[in-house]
RNA sequence: CGCGGGGUGGAGCAGUCUGGUAGCUCGUUGGGCUCAUAACCCAAAGGUCGGGGGUUCGAAUCCCCCCCCCGCAACCA
């Protein structure tokens, strides 16, 4: 890694405003934020930016169905979802919203320049028609029997049960979700964004490290198959913004939505006096990165980079993709309480709990991880209680009875304390190739030497006979010394158990390199437990409310 | 049906690219220590690496077939 400070903008994808944060959103959002505070502990500018998702058919009939303005109602989920982010101890830069007169601005001119430089077509399509809710119906707004293996209830485009793809014609007795009829057909004009016009490009972009590899054979089925044309427009009612000079037509939500970052980061340099274009630009000496979910692979890494060059902005360095969250091994469940609200968590557990758990086993890859409640309550009281802060609990109380609280001025085994700064680097490394849980093996495996030196060199022995008074001194600062190290490490996972050891090391806010030199002759606060143990009845509880908040 | 990813002791994972007697943490069992939030240290038991076939002196690793899970399939987002 070079010593020159790099300049970071960094994304998660946005999360769309018709529901509440739940925990396979956390783990975006924890990946993402953790990320980026290991990017400014090392020195970097790292700016992260998000946003609410508002637009689109779903937030509109949630709204209607709930006797609401559509304005409303994303107004009142900004708001809880900004609270459970920040509960959990995320801070963005930026969070700001779809809707909002900076998204209108750039959708514009975006779509303006897109047409300007011919990426623009338009074409006539025929598409279902709720005739009682007046409103074309988007494929999954329509339910009915499967043609070919008969399982009813199934969505207009696919079915869940055999897997078979169709259009919504094809269905047995479809019916309009809206207004329970039958869905008639009509025409409508509809503007399209040529993909194919940037098919070199594309192709060269999903090469090379611009993603993971997954994702780029993934891809390639998108060239094989021919790039077609992508719809872009939706016809009135629809909640978004109006297509400038075509009445009656929004832009597609999923056409303003990743123009979000930049509207939302248009907030912030206007808040910070800082220039947009700098970091936007065609060849930006800026990075841009994108955190999104697997699911949401050929948006990021199709659709909008063509669109940034065809509107003579930078495209993304790279975008990165997780995978899904799976709890007890299986997909979310209502009714096994295991669909866990953000909130929900938040009222029975410690938020740095589920910040450690998930990053002990996220990975740079696609795969998804699994959240094994009973494994969660053993992981995180041995490694962040039973190692970690023991370390500092059992030197603490000699220091205090002993030392007036002050650490020796000499260290007793530097080599140990080398070999602790030496592995730093390794994990560095991993944070920045996203390989977190390789970043938190490692840290523990530290962790357990530094409980093995204290027991070998038993300081409760030392500490009884005059002449050993010094080593015992030397060793247990020695201890508080590796401590240090260690929540210097993790700070980007535990930032608030970071700050309370900063209190209690009474030292300023730690950088990754404040190690290199060790704590020396320096007087700390008395020792005061920094994390309880997690019970298994608070998840019993939060399990239990989970099951109670979805009915 | 197609495409991409995955399946490793009871649990959670590493190892697979670049074949060479299966490794880590938790849990369990036995011992030790008593400074520490029943924390810590030492040791042991426990796996035919989803199934079958093949290549090889040798396969978790390479090739083929099958099963199961997740995602995608351009109008849910």
């Amino acid at each position: 890694m070079s010593n020159e400070k790099r300049k970071l903008l960094v994304t998660s994808a946005l999360p769309y405003a018709n529901g509440p944060i739940h925990l396979g959103h956390l783990v975006e959002y924890l990946q993402t934020e953790i990320w980026c505070r290991f990017q400014r502990l090392m020195g970097n500018t790292c700016v992260y930016v998000c946003a609410d998702d508002a637009h689109g058919t779903p937030i509109m009939l949630r709204a209607r169905q709930e006797g609401l303005e559509p304005q409303e109602l994303i107004d009142e989920v900004w708001k809880n979802h900004t609270r459970d982010f920040s509960d959990f101890l995320i801070e963005f830069d930026s969070y700001y919203t779809t809707h909002s007169p900076e998204n209108r601005k750039f959708a514009e001119s975006i779509y303006q320049e897109l047409k300007k430089n011919g990426h623009i077509s338009k074409k006539t399509i025929r598409q279902a028609y709720d005739e009682e809710a007046e409103m074309f119906l988007p494929d999954r707004f329509i339910k009915g029997t499967c043609p070919i293996c008969r399982a009813e209830d199934q969505y207009g485009d696919a079915c869940e049960s055999c897997g078979t793809t169709y259009t919504p014609s094809d269905l047995i007795d479809p019916v309009s979700v809206v207004s329970g009829k039958a869905p008639a057909e009509r025409d409508s004009e509809h503007h399209f964004f040529k993909l194919a016009d940037f098919e070199e490009m594309l192709k060269e972009w999903t090469r090379g490290d611009k993603m993971q590899p997954e994702i780029g054979n993934k891809l390639q089925e998108w060239f094989d198959a021919g790039l077609k044309d992508w719809d872009i427009s939706r016809d009135a009612p629809y909640w978004g913004f109006e297509i400038p000079g075509a009445q009656g037509k929004f832009f597609y939500v999923w056409m303003d939505a990743p123009i979000g970052y930049m509207a939302s980061y248009q907030k912030y340099c206007e808040k910070q006096g800082l220039n947009f274009d700098e970091a936007w630009k065609k060849d930006s000496e800026w990075e841009l990165y994108h955190f999104i979910g697997k699911d949401i692979a050929y948006f990021h890494t199709l659709f909008w980079p063509a669109m940034l060059a065809g509107s003579g902005y930078r495209t993304p360095t790279a975008v990165f993709a997780h995978g899904f969250l799976t709890v007890g091994g299986q997909k979310m469940s209502k009714s096994r309480g295991t669909f866990i609200k953000a909130r929900t968590w938040l009222d029975h557990l410690n938020p740095e709990f589920l910040r450690y758990y998930f990053t002990a086993k996220l990975g740079p890859g696609v795969d998804d991880i699994n959240l094994n409640l009973e494994d969660f309550v053993f992981r995180v009281n041995s490694d962040l209680v039973g190692k970690f802060v023991n370390i500092a609990s059992r030197c603490a109380g000699f220091l205090r009875k002993k030392f007036d609280n002050t650490l020796s001025n000499e260290l007793d085994n530097p080599a140990l304390y080398e070999e602790f700064l030496e592995e730093g680097k390794k994990i560095a490394a991993c944070y920045e190739n996203r390989e977190f849980s390789r970043a938190m093996r490692t840290i523990m495996g530290l962790a357990d030497k530094a409980n093995q030196y204290i027991d070998e060199e038993k300081p409760w022995v030392l500490v009884k006979d005059e002449a050993t008074q010094d080593k015992a001194h030397w060793v247990c600062s020695q201890g508080i010394n590796l401590f240090r190290v260690l929540i210097t490490y993790l700070k980007p996972v535990l930032p608030d158990t970071a700050r309370r050891s900063e209190e209690f090391l009474k030292i300023a806010p730690l950088q990754w390199d404040s190690v290199l030199t060790p704590l020396k002759g320096h007087e700390i606060n008395v020792f005061e437990p920094l994390m309880n143990r997690v019970d298994d009845s608070q998840v019993e509880a939060m399990v239990e409310a989970s099951r109670e908040n979805t009915r």
